[in-house]
DNA sequence: CCTTTTTTTCTGTTTTTACAGAAAAGTCTG
DNA sequence: CAGACTTTTCTGTAAAAACAGAAAAAAAGG
């Protein structure tokens, strides 16, 4: 498949983002494509439309899959493996969420309660301490949000999101 | 200054997500430092407590600077800049997400919405030109819903933030 | 099973980014 | 404005990441 001119600047500049967010490019590109695409489209298929390697795009594909953000899947009388992903970008955003909780945020919580649990913090100062403390709240309080969302159904998570900036702006009139 | 055990791992860590998150590794680290020790440091005293040249250290602090994270201060009868960041760290959430609307976030909305004022868009699939309307409309409600957090006094920020949850939980009973 | 197709892993290269040290520019003080 | 101090910029090096191509492994077909 050879790229037409605006899906080629969609894909290329979803690559780009996903760099300035600790994402590899070429997966960024490859999920955009896919994306884009919405049909289900076979390594080869990938490789030769993004114009890297087929190494790479394997490896990429793997990457997508751990995030749950790719699936494969067999098309009848087709021999190799195809890859799709959502159309609902609601719901590519909650399972990017959930990703970035779960290798992230998570284990940051876990380090900072170490950090508290542990007797050397005697050591350090108060103010160190409570800052410590803080960040820690701030991070479960992000968390918990970020569960309440994870549980919608997309369409219910975009409808809930309308809502709260609704609320937000009465809350603030009340100030 | 010599960074104690806790305080040392809590500035690692911190690089160490910051990379995660395409934040300069050494960036994170000076932030960190700042926020944990809670007082205006100079580039020298961050220079040694980090390790780091001191160019590195320099470099940045203009970053931290061109995203409103780190100020300079001047303290009597002292000659050196002296730098420090807000003990807030909804403030700091505050600040983060502003900059990266403002440099990643609007400029994707921009380039979407070049593509799909571009006549070329004729071209595509019908199907293409749908999903890139859907993903654009998906960042501008992020965008506004952050518009709304940004308001905020940081302190309110937090009890709004704690409200949405509470009202999502609501909407999730009646469904 | 053996052959062909497909996918994955491995290895070396290229590219990018981070960084240190030196040089330059700027600032303050007497 | 001379000299010392401080900060920034520049340049080369080192480290890390991305990547291509080849080799190996796995899967499917006959």
């Amino acid at each position: 498949m050879e790229l037409k001119p605006i899906a080629e600047r969609f894909v290329l500049h979803w690559g780009e983002m996903g760099s300035r967010w600790g994402v590899n490019r070429t997966v960024a590109q490859v999920h955009a494509l896919l994306y884009l695409a919405g049909r289900p489209m076979d390594a080869e298929e990938i490789t030769e439309t993004l114009g890297v390697a087929r190494s790479n795009v394997s490896t990429s594909l793997k990457e997508l899959q751990s995030w749950n953000l790719v699936r494969v899947v067999h098309l009848k009388g087709e021999r190799r493996d195809h890859f799709e992903t959502s159309a609902d970008v609601w719901e590519l955003f909650k399972l990017i969420v959930a990703g970035r909780r779960q290798r992230e945020i998570d284990p940051t919580a876990t380090a900072l309660r170490e950090c508290l649990a542990n007797p050397a913090i005697a050591d350090e100062e108060e103010g160190t301490r409570q800052r410590i403390e803080d960040t820690l709240k701030f991070i479960e309080i992000m968390s918990s949000l970020a569960d309440e969302m994870l549980r919608y159904k997309p369409e219910t998570l975009m409808k809930t999101l309308g809502v709260s900036a609704r609320i937000s702006q009465a809350i603030r009139r009340k100030e």
